[in-house]
DNA sequence: AATTGCATGTAACAGGTTACATGATTGC
DNA sequence: GCAATCATGTAACCTGTTACATGCAATT
């Protein structure tokens, strides 16, 4: 359900094609909502179909067209609720936790490529959220520059704070999760220089610098 | 693909009917890695077509049969296999983190509202890692006593270190978010009090403790 | 003329959610 | 006799993924 609002939160800054659409996404909101193409165009028919939005066929060209949609009344109203309805959170379904939990039945190396995998994984994410903020910072992202130039001026402060500190989450997170995973390397580290000296069952963490 | 693993993971320390297992599911791996028994029931009868399982029916009373699973030598490969192939990544799609970005659509009292449930939502969690820390801290988790029987007294120490450093991030994670929740609730006081007193572009967090 | 970008989808499948459905056994 | 819990599923639906499919327009 949250691909229809987050399209409805780009639409909402005015019209667009499924295609500039899509691409708007993802550059923006796809940052924190994946959704591909082939997602995307259905879910503007069912939208359409719904009267959420509203598509336009445009000429383009001698025989192409494209299809120009804006948000109905009626669309802007289910975003506006939407916003007031309390969040469905997913249950946890977490992959690599799962797999942290059972690395006993891996050898050390193959639990070392998983924490650099990790960290690889994260710090591709921390870049694209770190350039998202400071994109927001200079007001240097179009689809940002477009909704500002439509928001009230007494809104603009709150509008980019709270893009800013939702990019700020997930950096936060994206440092955590590199964080554990350097100390997924120690652990392994540690692990293997005790060797077989015998069990420390409820020792003190190796390195791990946590409070 | 995730959930077969999680049920292998539980079947090699023992074999579990398929209650049982849903049972020692919930209390254990259920914590990274939900599933409902309507899942759980059809993947076992999957992963018995797939000759990773089998299952014997056991007489149970007069009439009623039980169905108990063990883990084959190709399943107990196919979980080793697993361990050692990398991990594949979810694209992002963060609900919250979505909603997050366009609270300038909501009233304050609604962007409150919302974290206040981050931080409902997010408390619940850490007290489920919480306490299963704490169990796995005491070896007070019945499904881990059982693993660490059929452990080699060798591997007994990393089997629960790592368990013990999955729920450390989790339990990290939780507390982040807690404190993103704490950081959101004092942006919409201070975007408050500013009232229409003008933008402040690029300031200072509020009083948001990040490094 | 060829490449890149614009433009829009369909189809098959995997994975997960919710609701529904049923009945036996054991302990009180 | 009744409740709890043991025990096992099915069906419909939604969301998302991957691969496939097509063709025009603008630029070089």
């Amino acid at each position: 359900m949250s691909l229809r609002y987050a399209l409805l939160a780009l639409l909402r800054v005015g019209p667009l094609s499924g295609y500039e659409l899509q691409k708007q996404f993802s550059m923006s909101v796809g940052h924190v909502w994946h959704a591909p193409d082939s997602q995307i165009y259905p879910e503007l028919r069912k939208m359409e179909a719904e009267n959420l939005i509203e598509g336009e066929e445009q000429p383009r060209g001698q025989r192409a067209t494209r299809r120009v949609y804006h948000v109905t009344e009626a669309g802007d109203r289910a975003f506006l609720e939407w916003m007031q309805t309390p969040l469905e959170y997913a249950r946890v379904r977490d992959p690599a936790h799962l797999r942290a939990a059972y690395l006993e039945a891996a050898s050390p190396e193959t639990a070392r490529a998983f924490f650099r995998r990790h960290t690889e994984q994260w710090e591709a994410e921390l870049a694209q959220w770190e350039g998202e903020l400071h994109r927001i910072a200079q007001v240097d992202n179009p689809m940002l520059v477009r909704r500002l130039a439509v928001t009230d001026p007494a809104d603009r402060e709150r509008t980019i704070a709270f893009k800013r500190f939702t990019y700020e989450g997930l950096v936060d997170r994206a440092h955590a999760e590199i964080a554990w995973a350097r100390r997924g390397l120690e652990l392994i580290d540690s692990l293997e220089s005790e060797g077989g000296a015998g069990p420390v069952p409820n020792g003190p963490e190796p390195s791990a610098a946590r409070a």
